[in-house]
DNA sequence: AATTTTTGCTATAACGTTTTCGTAAAACGT
DNA sequence: ACGTTTTACGAAAACGTTATAGCAAAAATT
């Protein structure tokens, strides 16, 4: 017993389609007492309207996309839950989609999409700042709503949800610093991202203003390669130059920070004190445990989520130029 | 300039909208001369076929449903990794639905998604083995493929993707034995499951079969309050009775351990050998390094998908009684 | 009482596809 | 040459909604 339309509806009230239509849309051209009697034997037979055809007459629907590079990773993680805690209020419907850092794969997710399956889109962007064009272009053929958050396209006027980088950057680094480190480290990606820029600017800020000289050494650049990393990251702990502090500002720089210390028997936060750039519920439990800088994951979904379907309903996808920016909290402990 | 459409395709060609439709299907009624000329067409102005349109028209789309209890966990979340890798290779959207462990949740997510927007359901269920009916049920009235996946519904006859819970079990509640363990415990929850009960049921046996008893005291109930599961746990291990063992077979159960151990100073693994059943990445970093029993989330994930979509495209949603078993891995480290 | 306005409903045309059926012309068989 | 099949296309009817326009009857206004 497949679902019922609105035809058998309309057939078994004796009153037309558009009249039971109307009725379900609760139109004031309807009188409350028919009103009744539809949404009753709606209730009945549990009709359900059927998306595509609503969507297809109205031209659009309540489906979001969400664009990130990874779930596989607290942040993201926490995000798409906050994000589906507002879709879900609101009875929308949320598709997701993986870069896995892929441009292409990003490239292509968005060519997909241009197929008008969705109403808005919710985006990280992958790493590399190359490619932006892709997003400018799909606004102009698609024109529809689109929120970034955390990982944004500086270059691009889109509303976007951030966090507050270089402040908090700064202060964690001063706070590596007032613990007695003379030669942090900081951990940037090959691929550039405005997102650690940021970050990395608040920690070049936190050496010049502590009169600490902000060198080549003062930075290491690791890839999307684990093993590459710890390797890398072996090779200068080992050295006589290794550094005394370390700012990681992605999660898993972290973890291969703590892994080839454990390795080389180096003592947190003797020898190297941390902090790491992380959501990790585990962080305090880490041997010792890791100081953090996290972002309200949850909360910048959320906000995403409540502009995005903001811009939807208002359809004010005019590339508005909000930037909602919230504050990452600091957290020290041993590893500092 | 919004996307094309096929009326204008066939226009523009001298064409009738039949034959576009035919040609871009690569229909055999259709010469290829004819083809080549539509596709080039369509190729320059980025035609993209409406999905509203056509799945109204067809009954079907290319869209699948998500539903899990969690995404804030690694296992889940490396679940979903494995499911998009699939259905985005094959060109499937993929919707996500969170239910956070909240049966009305779940139900009201099955009744909405009986408006027939998907055609196919990856499906991990929320705590509590009451409530299996709204799947029967949804099954009878929207004849959908379904695929469970670990949380299976042991009452239930549907294609699940599972993994080994009670040999591996038994074969980790052994090593805890073998390491000295005398009084052994295991964590359940308050809800039963099906994927928890064959975990328990693995380790009963393998007590018994140490020649180990059974009792009221190898087993502790803790709930989804992760406060109320510290001050339990906290409280028996300052008993005198505390147990010298631990099998968490729940992530978060895992670290409150820790984190009670740490509190109460307790040495792992020297009073208390934990072996917690998780896909957290950062096990081996823990403070003790922790020994974990963990699934093959991403293979998991990669399998349900693989035989929903198997069955989506072969309308064999009979509900085919496939269950596929795959191996979790035990890693033994500090903690035991 | 004659008029305008409002109320409550219906008929019908979209929305953009896919599918079924029909049919000329071409190809084939005898 | 004639009938039969095949090829390549088009016309039109779905799919299940929503939106626009129209229209009686009822209510309100003059």
């Amino acid at each position: 017993m497949k679902g019922i339309n609105m035809i058998q509806l309309a057939k078994e009230l004796g009153l037309s389609v558009s009249t039971v239509s109307k009725a379900l849309g609760d139109s004031h051209e309807i009188s409350s007492s028919t009103k009744k009697r539809v949404m009753e034997l709606a209730k009945k037979y549990n009709y359900k309207p059927n998306p595509f055809a609503s969507n297809l007459r109205k031209k659009k629907g309540k489906q979001i996309a969400v664009i990130i590079p990874d779930i596989v990773n607290n942040f993201f993680a926490l995000a798409v839950d906050g994000i589906e805690s507002v879709t879900m209020a609101k009875h929308y419907d949320t598709f997701i989609y993986l870069t896995h850092e892929n441009l292409e794969r990003e490239k292509s997710v968005l060519e997909h999409l241009e197929n008008g399956l969705i109403s808005g889109l919710i985006i990280s962007v992958c790493t590399g700042r190359e490619g932006y064009g892709h997003f400018q272009q799909f606004y102009e053929s698609a024109r529809l709503p689109m929120v970034f958050f955390d990982r944004v396209p500086d270059l691009l006027q889109f509303p976007k949800v951030i966090s507050n980088n270089y402040e908090s950057t700064f202060e964690s680094t001063e706070r590596l610093i007032k613990a007695g480190s003379k030669r942090p480290l900081f951990i940037q990606t090959e691929e550039p991202l405005y997102t650690l820029m940021e970050r990395r600017r608040g920690f070049q800020d936190a050496l010049v203003a502590n009169g600490i000289s902000f060198t080549d050494e003062s930075l290491i650049t690791c890839t999307e390669n684990m093993e590459d990393n710890y390797l890398l990251l072996k090779k200068l702990f080992s050295s006589r130059k290794r550094p005394d502090g370390i700012f990681a500002p992605i999660e898993k720089f972290a973890i291969t920070v703590y892994q080839v210390c454990r390795d080389l028997k180096l003592n947190i936060p003797k020898d190297l004190k941390v902090i790491g750039m992380t959501n990790l519920r585990t962080a305090a439990l880490l041997n010792p445990s890791l100081s953090t800088l996290s972002q309200p994951a949850f909360d910048m979904g959320r906000e995403a989520a409540t502009l995005l379907l903001k811009m939807i309903e208002k359809k004010s996808y005019a590339a508005a130029n909000d930037i909602i920016v919230l504050a990452n909290e600091l957290t020290i402990r041993d590893s500092v």
